[in-house]
DNA sequence: ATGCATACATAGATTTTGAATGTATCTTCG
DNA sequence: CGAAGATACATTCAAAATCTATGTATGCAT
């Protein structure tokens, strides 16, 4: 089970690189999570919407609503630069601090 | 700049891995940090030691006074075998989050 | 004696999170 | 047709965790 703070460290990060490989609305990232994460990762909506709330007030992603076909209405989630931004300089926090981690835990082991 | 909850989250893992390595007094914990880091996280002293506390009183750490020739007296922190595991978990959660990001950002390398 | 690094400690204002809850549509299957 | 379950989005606010600000004190160098 992965920690409560691991948890919210994680969320945005994951969101921005989700919407960095293109559009998608809020009910697909939470598959796509559990997906990408082998089922090890398992959100519930109610905490997804406002974190997706949030980030667009931030300007990290814009939305707009999509009626297509047959489906419900869906409201898309794009990233913008400032996301694009945002998700990289995420990525090289998270690759010091991995490191550090593995360096203390595996000295010998250099790796990525 | 290392965000807030990258912090928080990556905060006890660390400490958890500094006292695997041999039992570690505050104030050295926190140069250690730095050292490991490449000087990329710093950490007051302000914050730690709440934090110790936290992790003493759940038994992930235990602590006892030393005083020694000409320095002042130091507390020193010990990993306890209940500190492992959650060292251990830890590190397997992240292992998983950092593969989802690295998966998501570049799908056609694999990696560690 | 002055300044700086070392060393530990506490309180509590502030922020943040996400669980709980609500609404509604689409699909499937008997 | 009707029921059940998956899909889809939304809001509120209680509860909890964090760490900034602040305080104390010693060792060492010059």
């Amino acid at each position: 089970m992965v920690s409560k703070t691991l948890m919210a460290a994680s969320t945005r990060p994951l969101i921005l690189a989700i919407l960095a490989g293109g559009k998608n609305y809020g009910y697909s990232i939470i598959q796509k999570v559990k997906d990408i994460s082998g089922g090890h990762l398992e959100w519930t909506d109610g905490m997804l919407y406002p974190v997706l709330q949030r980030m667009e007030m931030e300007n990290l992603i814009t939305s707009n609503w999509k009626l297509s076909d047959g489906n419900r209405p869906r409201r898309y989630y794009t990233i913008t630069d400032k996301g694009r931004d945002e998700l990289a300089s995420e990525l090289i926090s998270w690759r010091y601090i991995w490191q550090a981690l593995k360096g203390l835990t595996d000295p010998l082991k250099a790796g990525d």
